[in-house]
DNA sequence: ACATTAATTATGT
DNA sequence: ACATAATTAATGT
């Protein structure tokens, strides 16, 4: 089996203070494994025997109402950690993670988080962070839910998306992974027909530029602006 | 202000 | 050629 690349994990955050040796250990107990696009890395309600940090491609993490509807809950560009349920001490996962596009990714065994944790230095304040962003990410998202229209949750959802993976392009700042509009619409409780008609409204006002599974947003600060809406009477 | 239904067109393998 | 994605209009709550 080819050794990995210790660069691999050199820059990412929660390993950032550790010396090569250690990042050797770390990459010598984890298992590779290179995934299709839309298939399932881990699916929700089996038992969290290990986590996860996606090197390459990208994740949608996905919940199932009880109508039986996709929720997209979480999306994970590569470098990040996800499955960490076994570090909240959860023993099944709590949703499912699929990948948007083909994507390699390193998994460990759950029980090796505590000694990550305890032998590593930043390693559990960093993924700390991660935790809390996240959990304040989807906070913030019910408090949209709850109180903005939907033009509002949609300019929300694509400005969150080029903020986390925007790749800049001659015409703007594209999302880095297809996504289409029923994506969005599953992001943001919405149905694909009205993210479409607004796309199209956009495109017509020359804030965004699409295609097919793409999005560019050519004008964000006008985007800013609609994510903000109209004084609510 | 938005969903639903339905019909039509575009696009990628 | 076929399936999937996107658009658009009409109608409903």
């Amino acid at each position: 089996m080819a050794k990995l690349d210790a660069s691999l994990l050199t820059g990412l955050a929660p390993f950032a203070r550790l010396g090569t040796d250690q990042i050797r250990e770390i990459l010598d107990q984890a298992q590779p494994k290179r995934f299709d696009a839309g298939v399932a890395v881990f699916e929700e309600g089996t038992p969290a025997e290990r986590f996860f940090l996606l090197l390459d491609g990208h994740i949608r993490v996905i919940r199932i109402t009880p109508g039986g509807e996709q929720i997209i809950a979480l999306h994970i560009p590569a470098g990040q950690l996800f499955g960490i349920a076994p570090a909240l001490g959860h023993v099944a996962y709590p949703a499912t993670a699929m990948t948007a596009v083909d994507s390699v990714v390193l998994s460990w065994p759950a029980r090796l988080w505590h000694d990550f944790v305890s032998r590593y230095d930043g390693f559990g304040p960093e993924t700390g962070k991660i935790v809390g962003r996240r959990v304040a990410e989807m906070q913030d998202r019910i408090v949209e839910m709850a109180t903005q229209q939907v033009e509002q949750r949609i300019a929300n959802a694509v400005l969150r998306l080029i903020n986390q993976s925007g790749r800049k392009t001659d015409q703007g700042i594209e999302i880095a992974f297809p996504i289409t509009r029923q994506d969005l619409s599953e992001m943001t409780g919405t149905t694909l027909h009205t993210v479409s008609r607004l796309l199209s409204q956009w495109e017509r006002l020359g804030i965004v530029k699409s295609a097919r599974k793409r999005i560019v947003v050519t004008d964000p600060h006008q985007l800013v602006v609609m994510s903000a809406g109209q004084v609510p009477p």
